[in-house]
DNA sequence: GTGCTTGCAAAGAGTTTGCACCGTC
DNA sequence: GACGGTGCAAACTCTTTGCAAGCAC
């Protein structure tokens, strides 16, 4: 599994692959392997979950990894833009920030600790308009 | 394992938890259940990795578990003072950022999307001042 | 003594991998 | 036709759980 510098159209096309890049451009959250699989599995029944996995794995460079605290993975494109989320805690639902509240901070965070910032993980929990009105 | 509202010391002190806490006192990053367990068994060379299980579970008010990208959780106290991390790639070692750069944008964001917050997660990652001399 | 805690073993959940067959280019 | 992709089953990793014995209070 070595990278070998690929970009996605060096890979074949198939029906299991393009019917899983369909099920992420049009999720509203980011999906675990589970709902891309359940998803994909009606409408094509024959799928295996491996085969999910796999493809996140060949579409690395165009997808984004985010290990919840559950446990479980979520996949979803890598967004043009650097966003961010709320997570509803309630329905899961999220919403996307456009505005990346840590940008204004980063450089001075990165001058005052000597640190080369790469990267960074930002999820916000809590609940959301609708679900603030059920009482739980 | 319903909680009845108890606090620590509702605990019975065991030589396995005090060794626990103890560990984690003295770690510089968060730890993971591995990591923990093979620290605990180096003084008490009978425990079985359930126990450090169960005692993340029995301690988890004064203990915050996050899970990383790679799939394993990791441990720490609660800061009495809500703080991040600055996470190196290279060593893992994690520097405490005191002044949470998130906060000063939660009123905005929380209003303008009509969303609760109630809890989030800031993971920074890059490379120390140490890590960035060296030529990988 | 009571009830939480532990050790041990087994089970679960999520993810990965070996292998043979299949489909795309 | 070559080679990457898929289905299937088994393996792996991290975490949880049932049970009986042990220990703190």
């Amino acid at each position: 599994m070595l990278s070998k510098n690929k970009n996605v159209s060096d890979y074949k096309s198939t029906k299991q692959r393009n019917k899983i890049i369909q099920v992420l451009q049009n999720a509203e959250k980011p999906l675990t392997a589970e709902e891309i699989y359940m998803l994909v599995k009606d409408e094509l029944p024959s799928v295996v979950i491996s085969t999910i996995y796999r493809n996140m794995e060949a579409l690395k460079s165009i997808i984004v990894k985010t290990v919840y605290n559950d446990g479980k993975a979520r996949y979803e494109f890598t967004k043009e833009k650097h966003t961010h989320n709320l997570i509803c805690l309630k329905c899961k639902k999220s919403i996307v920030i456009e505005k990346c509240p840590f940008e204004a901070m980063e450089k001075n965070l990165s001058e005052q600790n000597s640190f080369e910032i790469l990267e960074h993980k930002l999820e916000i929990y809590g609940h959301c308009k609708d679900c603030r009105r059920i009482k739980e």
